[in-house]
DNA sequence: ACATCATCCTGTATGC
DNA sequence: TGCATACAGGATGATG
């Protein structure tokens, strides 16, 4: 599942695939998947030429000619590639974007979940998702002493804290268990009980890690892949996610798996103590 | 205002 | 072997 290391890479993989070229066309096969207005998002599209692609969290924002940005958000298992329009469709191939050039930027996405809008540049960060979200790891405004007043507010256990964006913005289910683990920290933890000394450490875990994550194109399990079709490398050090039942790497005990709100955690109930 | 829960989807795994 | 059911999960909108 992408989590913002994967759109990162994403996102440096796609940049040079498809900046500089105009859209001719746009295909639905699967209009859902358009946010916004999706006959307003295909007309809209003709003739824009793409001059930048960003990235918020995990929210990858493809920049247009005409001062507008679709803002594309893969969830659970959303990929881009870049074809020709005469490529047979695959099953679970959504969305089309036609170049001048005679290539084509196929959205691909078994589960259907991943959701894309047209919005006016600018706009973006007051009109989508990524209005309500925290800052992000490494940036400025995620300091120690900040992360720590915000976690103080929250009267949830850490796990589902990290998760819901408002606080930091960027981590899905890996990197929390893998960060929770790093800082021994019981995914149970109530946010506003860690102490300043663990919030730091926890702080700078999660910094470490998304660089180290970056650095490493990514995590791939089950089926993530970048624009180049090419899998990440952060999954041989994972630590916790997807070891359950196997020795922890620090003590040796027995990694336990339970659901915190409805989600699969992975932890050392040895390690990490409430 | 906050927290919790169902919902969206389909491939894979498990049960009978 | 085949069919039915459970499970995975990010964000959102509904409900408590």
């Amino acid at each position: 599942m992408p989590e913002m290391p994967e759109v990162e890479t994403v996102r440096r993989t796609l940049t040079p695939l498809i900046v500089g070229k105009t859209i001719e066309k746009v295909k639905l096969w699967y209009p859902k998947i358009i946010a916004s207005d999706p006959k307003a998002f295909q007309t809209n599209l003709i003739g824009q030429k793409i001059v930048a692609v960003d990235r918020y969290a995990k929210f990858l924002l493809i920049r247009l000619s005409k001062e507008q940005t679709i803002v594309s958000h893969l969830r659970m298992e959303g990929k881009y590639r870049l074809t020709t329009p005469e490529m047979p469709k695959d099953k679970h191939d959504h969305v089309q974007f036609t170049f001048t050039d005679g290539t084509a930027l196929r959205y691909n996405d078994v589960r259907k979940f991943g959701r894309m809008e047209l919005v006016e540049t600018g706009t973006e960060k007051t009109t989508t998702g990524i209005a309500k979200l925290g800052s992000e790891p490494n940036s400025v405004d995620f300091s120690v002493a900040k992360f720590y007043q915000a976690l103080q507010r929250k009267h949830k256990n850490i796990k589902s804290t990290l998760l819901d964006q408002t606080v930091v913005a960027g981590l899905g289910n890996i990197y929390v268990d893998e960060t929770l683990w790093q800082s021994k920290i019981h995914p149970l933890t109530p946010a506003n009980k860690l102490s300043k000394a663990r919030v730091k450490m926890l702080h700078d875990n999660i910094n470490q890690t998304i660089t180290l994550a970056i650095a490493k194109k990514g995590t791939t399990v089950h089926t993530y892949l970048d624009a180049n079709g090419d899998s990440g490398h952060y999954q041989e050090l994972l630590q916790v996610y997807g070891h359950a039942g196997e020795p922890c790497q620090r003590c040796g005990t027995t990694l336990e798996k339970i659901k915190v709100n409805g989600r699969g955690t992975t932890f050392c109930p040895r390690c990490q103590r409430l």
